[in-house]
RNA sequence: CGAGUAGAUUGGACAGUUGCGGUUGAAUUUUGAAAAAAAUCAUCCGAGGAAAGUCCGGGCCCCAUAGAGCAGAACAACGGCUAACGGCCGCCGAGGGUGACCUUAGGGAAAGUGCAACAGAAAAUAACCGCCGUUAUCGGUAAGGAUGGAAAGGUGAGGUAAGAGCUCACCGUGGAUAUGGAGACAUAUCUGACGUGUAAACCCUGUUCGGAGCAACACCGUGGUAGGAUUAAUCGCUUGCUCGGCGUAUCCUUUGGAGGUGGCAUUGAGCAGUAGUGGCAACACUCUGCCAAGAUAGAUAACUGUCCACGACAGAACCCGGCUUAUAGAUUUAGUCGCAUA
RNA sequence: CGAGGUGUAGCGCAGUUUGGUAGCGCACAUCGUUCGGGACGAUGGGGCCGCAGGUUCAAGUCCUGUCACCUCGA
């Protein structure tokens, strides 16, 4: 259950960027790509473009706070990576919630 | 009541549910020979006044080091505080403000060198015009000469052939003496005749400074590199087979990439106190109480409800003392000025 | 964490050493040349020298602070 893990290397990222399957919305890009484990990692990519350290680290919460309601619900054995707007430390996680969930739904990550 | 000056404190609050990082657990379960590790549960704690910029100063640590000096850099009235400082406090001088108060890199230009565009007679040995005496010559003089940021101490009077600190009064400035002060300095008296500005130009004088930084440094270290040992056993190549050789493998030593552990976070230049003593103050000493983040891709979030001023700038990364910069507001203390009333 | 560099016209750069006039090339405008355009020739406009303060008679230049960007080392 507890097996998720995250992308922390740089060439991790950069094999996402030029493979991986790439969706967007207004305040967070996705991307997906299937990988050789049976478990699901993600990582969090919050640029200098988002604002100073205090933006850039509530970016990165409410993208995991979204992401944590929705985790129990994909399917195993995918790498995503999510990469933060501009808007992302002005918005409630609900809303990226409700974004992440049409994006998930797009790429066809949900099991059932 | 209005305007303005100098400080100090604070930097949304409360309740509920879910979730995150860590400390401590003679708690429970699993693994393990043990040490211990993982999970669950309980408990407590969980960003700032600037955590920022990295501009100074230290602690800590490594390297170097007999001693001294040069170079270079920083600082610069005076007295103090401090572990130290380029910081802070007090005070003096200068400048600004009606005032509370504010600003101030504020040593030396009579040790030397350099520079001062344009304008102007001349930017520093007063060469020139001029004035006066005498008249080819020469001598005296610095009143006047459109400029300039700056023109030979300034203004006024006397004086003279013409002039001039040549003389006098006031003012500026240098020196000496006396008094006050811890000192910078201030005041008074006497005296000299005072050759512009620039040292944030070179320079001179005095003080301080060995270098590098937690990605330091110490330890562990599968693989790899280098050296050695063993062919008893396994695999591959050299040949169809055996021996032999080479590689792999095993063991020991060296080095130490990736990674990990310590450093590193309760014992410190620690925090708090309408506390006490000394001091104008910075600060020092004493007393009482407390132990208050510690991650390693990096922990504070989400949702709901209530209130108001509707929440600015902004996130620890070895640790402290300052400085600088950003900042919505709120609370509060002490002076000042103006108006009105008593 | 540490070290260094650059901000000047729309763009790319000189000038900063040793303070006094802000310049070069491309671009832009006008005129000439051509049947017309390009090229060429002539003329001209355009600057808060990143920002703030200070020293100086005078600052792009000297000093201090600050902002932004870039590069390098581990």
């Amino acid at each position: 259950m507890s097996e998720i893990v995250t992308l922390k290397e740089n060439r991790q990222f950069h094999l996402l960027y030029r493979r991986g399957k790439c969706l967007v919305s207004s305040t967070v890009v996705i991307y997906v790509l299937k990988n050789k484990y049976n478990n699901l990692r993600y990582g969090i990519t919050t640029g200098k473009k988002i604002g100073n350290a205090v933006k850039r680290s509530r970016s990165r919460r409410v993208i995991r706070a979204a992401f944590a309601q929705l985790n129990p619900s994909l399917k195993r054995g995918y790498d995503i990576v999510f990469v933060a707007r501009g808007k992302t430390p002005f918005v409630k996680s609900t809303v990226v919630k409700e974004e992440m969930e049409k994006l998930f739904a797009k790429a066809n990550l949900f099991s059932e």
